[in-house]
DNA sequence: CGTATACTTTGATTACTATCAAACTATTTG
DNA sequence: CAAATAGTTTGATAGTAATCAAAGTATACG
């Protein structure tokens, strides 16, 4: 993975609001905006804002249906994100992953 | 790991020129800030600050020796971050850790 | 078609961050 | 102690980001 891509997951994770919301629709098997919302009791504006920086670094996904935005998460990429971080941190040192 | 840890560890791995100075810890088994400066071309004065978020989230260790501080990688951090994310992925679907 | 519901986009504000230059601190060595 | 080397801290600047309010877009429904 390149160092932009992991520039760019980390980032979207680094916000504590946006870990907040990935973690709630990760125990969900599928949340829509409006739940979000009210959960975190931010503006509409602002949870739209998140959703986007964490679809952009595929770390969700959005899928409409009707009046709904539906929203899942999508595990590989931080399956993905964890192993890029072990091999850059497994260069020289402790090669023991399994 | 608490939220505000992951965001911690997760902001410090969300600028490129910090993924940069990381991974060439990594991959040297020992470094000084020195080398750093040189390599990355950036004044002292910003490798200190970035190094010092990085030692701020355990991803690095610092060492004194005579003049030089020198600086090595902590891959228990990045292991234990990633556990962390796998765990909050995995909370509904796919639990294949093992 | 008009109204309601769900979400997005825009503009403004405030707070944070990356970077540099320059002043400062610590350590070694003549 | 003075000078050199290695890092840190500080102050300034420019860019980025989180948040809100309000206006805009999309879908459903009467």
């Amino acid at each position: 993975m390149e160092r932009k891509e992991l520039a760019r997951i980390s980032k979207a994770l680094s916000d504590p609001t946006r870990l907040q919301i990935y973690e709630g629709i990760s125990a969900h098997k599928e949340m829509f905006c409006g739940q979000v919302v009210e959960k975190l009791g931010l503006t509409p504006g602002t949870i739209s804002h998140h959703l986007k920086i964490l679809a952009d670094a595929n770390l969700i996904e959005t899928r409409r249906e009707g009046q709904f935005i539906y929203l899942t998460s999508r595990p590989e990429t931080i399956r993905a994100y964890g192993q890029a971080l072990a091999i850059i941190a497994g260069k020289t040192k402790a090669a023991s992953s399994r």
